[in-house]
DNA sequence: AGACGTTTGTGAAGCCATGCACAAAGTTGA
DNA sequence: TCAACTTTGTGCATGGCTTCACAAACGTCT
């Protein structure tokens, strides 16, 4: 009787990190009309190793068929349980600036169990407009809104002197999942989950390895050998 | 003799993840006036332990002066020159929809090294629009342009499916350094380097242990004990 | 029914990253 | 000059993640 291994094991967070890469690839190739997979085929379709993906899987539970593999959409909707995707995750975007009003317009999301149902922006020449039929209030409606319609993750894209200040409301208000696109470190209490998606820092990872590239390809070394 | 370690010894990549946040709140600092931190105080401001602030250093060489901490203008500049950052790279981006143009107008990363010098876009109606002063062009122009303005690191940021198609064009154009928004695995050859940046898979590790915290706080364990 | 080929699930080993603890190295003040 | 104090740089232990390799499990074909 022992339920689902999902909600009473410990899942690595290094699996997390994979399982929405597995659950986009296996969507397709339902999509696709593909009834079921072998591990070393799902994992060539993601860039993992085929070792990797029964490990992760492992976790979840054991849902393939030995001789066979993996049954698309039963493994889909495992990986989605997992995630807890199968319940509605309320999101509200703080800062309807550049990104902010890409992300509201952003319909990937939408389709995968998150629904924006607030907007807010502080500036008063925003606040009224309306953005995908979401009215952008000012934060100070934060808690009134909140009352109504609870959200579930809160995603900052504030410019960052304003993110700790924006934060604190969210974090005020109840909200424990935070997305931040602002480059500056939130500190948060604990049980407060921030997650952060930074432009500058990948450019940068992707400049060091181009250094090292054109050093490597260009003057072996670049300095002397001895 | 022995010149620069960051250009000889092997940076490890969870490192390198780092230097950027490192190197982030060593500029605030600078700005701020502050002449020198010692690793205890910048690992708190970063979020960090500081031991493994002060191994991330070593990794660079020996900058820090014992019972004192590190001179942070120097320590940047030493960071700059690790990551590469004391060279230009110029920056195209690939599909100026929503989020094309956020990023097109994002000022965030022009100050550190990188400088957009192209933008491609495949529909005719966005093809001649100028954001910040640089027209957008067809992507068949992208050898042309690559031929008279060298560009080091290319940004997809077109709908999946086109992804893989933009990809192979930068690649063939000579570029080896992608920063991919979109959500799809590319496939690229040895020596290119690919870096996703995904919106979903966040929301989705965010999901996770949102419904951790609920099971958790809710009803522990959700299921029988025996 | 039984042998054969395929693929999963997982112990075990190896690898990398993190955290601890301290000697070495520097500063300050007497 | 020397002792006391501070902070770095690093050897070592620990823990987690990845990869290997294979027995167990399943389907298929004769
Ligand atoms: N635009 C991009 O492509 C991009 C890329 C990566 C990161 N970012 C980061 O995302 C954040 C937003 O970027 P952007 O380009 O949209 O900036 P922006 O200036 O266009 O928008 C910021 C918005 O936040 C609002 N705001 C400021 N303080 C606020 C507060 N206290 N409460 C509520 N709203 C407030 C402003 O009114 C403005 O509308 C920045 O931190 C930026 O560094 C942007
Ligand atoms: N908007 C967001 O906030 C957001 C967030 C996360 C991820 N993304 C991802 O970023 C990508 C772009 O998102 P968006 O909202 O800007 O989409 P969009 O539809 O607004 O823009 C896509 C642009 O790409 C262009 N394009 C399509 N095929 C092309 C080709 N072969 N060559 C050149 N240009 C081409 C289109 O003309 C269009 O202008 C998508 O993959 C999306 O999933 C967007």
């Amino acid at each position: 009787m022992s339920a689902d291994p999902a909600l009473r094991r410990e899942i690595p967070d290094a699996t997390v990190a994979r399982l929405p890469e597995y659950l986009r690839t296996l969507s397709r190739l339902a999509e696709d009309g593909v009834p079921s997979v072998s591990s070393e085929e799902l994992a060539a379709a993601v860039g993992v190793r085929s070792a990797q993906l029964r490990k992760d899987l492992s976790h979840l539970g054991s849902y393939g068929v030995r001789g066979v593999g993996y049954d698309v959409e039963t493994l889909a909707l495992e990986i989605s349980r997992a995630l807890g995707l199968t319940e509605d995750w309320p999101v509200a975007i703080v800062g309807m600036g550049n990104l902010g009003h890409a992300l509201a317009s952003y319909s990937g999301f939408v389709t995968k169990g998150f629904r924006i149902v607030a907007l807010f922006d502080d500036d008063p020449a925003l606040v009224g407009e309306r953005v995908v039929d979401i009215a952008i209030r000012p934060l100070s409606e934060l808690d009134d809104k909140h009352a109504v319609d609870p959200i579930s993750i809160g995603v900052i894209a504030t410019p960052a002197p304003a993110a700790q200040a924006v934060c604190d409301r969210l974090v005020g208000a109840g909200i424990s999942s935070i997305l931040n696109f602002a480059p500056a470190v939130l500190a948060v209490p604990e049980g407060v989950d921030v997650r952060r998606v930074d432009l500058s820092t990948e450019l940068q990872i992707l400049a060091f390895h181009a250094q090292r590239k054109a050093l490597a390809a260009g003057h072996l070394g670049a300095a002397v050998l001895s």
